[in-house]
DNA sequence: CCCGCATATGCGCAAATGCGCATAAAGGGA
DNA sequence: TCCCTTTATGCGCATTTGCGCATATGCGGG
């Protein structure tokens, strides 16, 4: 049943998105898109999938969808997405100051 | 940086592969074929799969090949491994008698 | 009630992925 | 040297995946 998540989280827009999820706080569709340099389908057809996983849970609010990290997710599996972030945790276009 | 590993994992019989070799020891492309209910060619891109992303490496014995986990993984994705496979541990086709 | 913003989804397409088949390559033994 | 075993690889094929485009849906405001 670790399938599914490896699944998931194995695809650059969906890993990143679970990294700006990582802070703990809610963040729309919209915000992701931006900040991912996603069109609208791409990133709300990518939230679906994480969501599918039982990586992350969405919320209503007016107009908006706000996502944010399962809190619930199996211990099993929490350890590995915290594994994963942590792996990957000072690379890619972050680039430190110093 | 750990997004090629989770592409790697992210497949059944690599991570079933994965759990073979999870107890340390060498496994040849033949036993491993038998074990996974493989086709040869099949077994052998997988495991040339998992030696690009650096989880395995390849020994020549003869005629055999002998894979084994690397132990010079970094150690941040060794974490990574370690808690997929931890998370999987009793699932799947093992049916413990009791 | 109509409009505008945010999100989801049907559709078709192009690329990637996994597979089997056949064949090559590597190595040991008679 | 020939043969057998084990592993790797070229090739074509079918499926899956990710994408954009267009459109539908949800929701609040005027």
């Amino acid at each position: 049943m670790i399938l599914p998540v490896l699944l998931a989280i194995a695809e650059p827009t969906r890993l990143q998105a679970l990294r700006l999820l990582a802070d703990g706080s809610e963040h729309c569709v919209c915000e992701l898109m931006c900040k991912l340099d996603a069109t609208q389908s791409r990133m709300s057809r990518h939230m679906q999938t994480l969501k599918q996983a039982g990586l992350v849970v969405d919320r209503r609010d007016a107009q908006w969808v706000r996502y944010r990290l399962n809190s619930d997710m199996a211990p099993d599996v929490r350890t590995v997405i915290d594994a994963v972030l942590a792996a990957g945790a000072g690379e890619a276009d972050e680039r430190k100051v110093a």
